[in-house]
Order: structure tokens, then C-alpha cells, then sequence
DNA sequence: TGTAGATTGACAGCATACTGACAATCTTTG
DNA sequence: CAAAGATTGTCAGTATGCTGTCAATCTACA
């Protein structure tokens, strides 16, 4: 009396589990966040680096990648793109030549007021096909997942106790 | 009397959308999936794929790229790692120049035999954290919206239906 | 003080993902 | 049969995401 039942090696059985399930959906609200917001020239990505510079003027390369759960090799690009578009100055810290203090510029702060209807346009579509209690359900659900998952991935978010040192926390 | 509040330009207000909490959990399943199978040196796309072709020998690169709802585009790197590594043969179509046919190699079946045990592990650890009802729902909820958002995505997934012409449906 | 260790930003390299384009080839239709 | 249109695989280009390394710099400790 086996039990466990063998999984079949079956296409169907990858359906059902939940990594893919979880890469399936990233997809699609990659996909729905890009056509909401095509006018605005911003990834996901790049707007919650905006968002996360704009609740934190001053905040460093390290700093901000934690803040966003985000990898530090990658977010150099990702910031460099934003300079390139005149969204985010960078300024040595005088204090410690190393760092690079990162402030957005006026036109950063004008498009984040500008894109935030289409981004909620997009945050709303992707749970659209659910009854509203069922997303309630499901917010809830991946909340403690992340939650509880946060020390699994390479860059686990540290919110706001990353900053304290800044002198900034309320 | 508004009947929607302005959403403030937070973090938080990141920290709680659907996209950002997809994304988070992507990057947390694919981080399990490395760790659990790092033995094996397989990325879940080439899992899938691996799984796919398993499923459907001979399939093309086009309908294999429908079946996992996976780029067309990057599919083509994918299957060319996999045929680096010997567990993936392409033969030429006789009845169709441009295609190029799909089959696991001996390799390529037995590691997929011997990932599986490795893959279940990843999956579960994924929803670990969750009592196990909330894993039920969950997983009942994500099911729902990938399939009600199917048509969202650049790459609509296509299972069986897509592979009707090849003779092989049930 | 001096140096070992940690931190920061940059880089190289690999692997998804997407857009858009292209030649070769097949299919449809006049 | 020939031309128009669709399909297939491939490529170039951009943007995440990851591992690992490195020099410059700062911190902590002997």
C-alpha cells in the first residue's frame, strides 16, 4: 500500500503546480501592466523603483534594492535606464564616496502622479475575472505567502528597518 | 463626497498590489525550484519544456511554445541549451521543410525520471508556509485566474487543442 | 594606527521574456 | 499554375533576474 501515488510525468501535472502557476500569472500582469501603462514608456520594475526613490529621496543603490526585494546586479541597469530618461539624478554622498545618493527629478515626480490611473487600471484588471470577495481571498492568501516565504529568494525584502540608519524612519 | 481615495504615493501601496505580489512569489518559487534541484542544473522553463516534449513527442517548436504558454522567441534558446546538454534531439520534418521535430533523448527521459522527486519538493515547500486548506484555496484561486486571464498574455496557453492536427489527441 | 573584514557599485556571464523583423517554406486562392 | 498570404524558425534588440567577481572605500578591532 503505497502512500504516496507516483506523479505521472504529464504536461497536466505541471498545470496544476503552483511554480507554475506563480510564472504563469507574473506573465500575464507583466503583460497587462505594459499595455495599461504603454503611453507612459515605464516597466513594473522601473515604476516601483520610482515609487520606492519617491517614498525614500536619498536612498542608495543597496539600500533601494532591498526596499523592492529587488537584485542589486540588476538594479544598476534599471537605474541607469531611469537617468537616461531624466526621471533620477544620482549624487555622491559626501560622507561616504562610495555610495550614490538617488533623488528623482521633477519630471520623475510628474510621472508618477501621471501613470498612477493606468497602473491601478492594470492592478485592477488582473483580478478582474475573480468575484470581488474571492480577490479579497486570494490578496490575502499571497500576502502571507510572500510573507512567510521572504527569506527564500536572494533578496528578501527588508522594508523599512533597511532605512533606519537614514534617520528617516516615523 | 469622492468615491474613490486618491491612492497615495507609497511603498506600501506597492507592497499590497496584485503585480507586485506576483512577481515577488515568481522570483520566490523559481529561487526553491534552483535550491531543491541545483543537483540537476535545470531551470523550470527547461523543465517544462523537458515535460512538454515528453508529453508530445515529436511536437514542434511553434505548438511547444503553445503548450507551456512560453515565447516562441526565447523558446528557441531554450531547446538549444537542452540539446547542448543531450537531453533534447531536433529532426527535420519530411512532409514540411521549416519544421523542426522534437524527442527527449535516453538522457533526457532519465533525468526527468530522477528530477521528479526534487521538482515535488520544490512545489511543496513553495506553499509550506499556508495551513493546508489555504493551500487548497489558493491553488483553486490561481488556477481560476490564469485560466479566466488566459487571452491577457502575449503567449495564450494552447494545451491540447493546439495539437490536434498532429494526430495524437484523445 | 594599521590592517582585516565588510560594504558599495560596477561588471561579466548566463537564462528567461518580450517586440519586431526576416528568409525560407507552405497554403490558399484566383 | 502563379501570386498573395500565412507559418516556421531565427535573429537583433531591450529588459529583467540570477551568480560570481572586483576595486574602491569604509569600519572595526588588535
Amino acid at each position: 500500500m503505497p502512500s504516496k501515488p507516483a506523479t505521472p510525468i504529464t504536461i497536466d501535472a505541471v498545470y496544476a503546480a503552483p511554480g507554475y502557476l506563480f510564472r504563469r500569472m507574473q506573465q500575464i500582469a507583466v503583460s497587462i501592466f505594459m499595455e495599461e501603462c504603454k503611453a507612459f514608456d515605464l516597466t513594473p520594475v522601473q515604476y516601483a523603483a520610482l515609487i520606492a526613490i519617491h517614498t525614500h529621496p536619498g536612498i542608495d543603490a543597496t539600500r533601494l534594492s532591498a526596499v523592492i526585494a529587488f537584485d542589486r546586479s540588476t538594479l544598476g541597469s534599471v537605474i541607469e535606464r531611469l537617468q537616461a530618461k531624466a526621471y533620477v539624478e544620482r549624487k555622491p554622498a559626501p560622507e561616504d564616496k562610495r555610495i550614490k545618493l538617488l533623488y528623482l527629478t521633477k519630471s520623475g515626480a510628474a510621472i508618477l502622479r501621471e501613470i498612477i490611473p493606468a497602473v491601478e487600471r492594470a492592478q485592477a484588471r488582473m483580478l478582474e475575472p475573480l468575484k470581488p470577495a474571492d480577490r479579497k481571498v486570494l490578496m490575502g492568501l499571497m500576502t502571507q505567502l510572500v510573507d512567510l516565504n521572504n527569506e527564500a529568494s536572494r533578496v528578501p525584502l527588508r522594508a523599512e528597518d533597511a532605512l533606519e540608519h537614514l534617520g528617516k524612519g516615523g
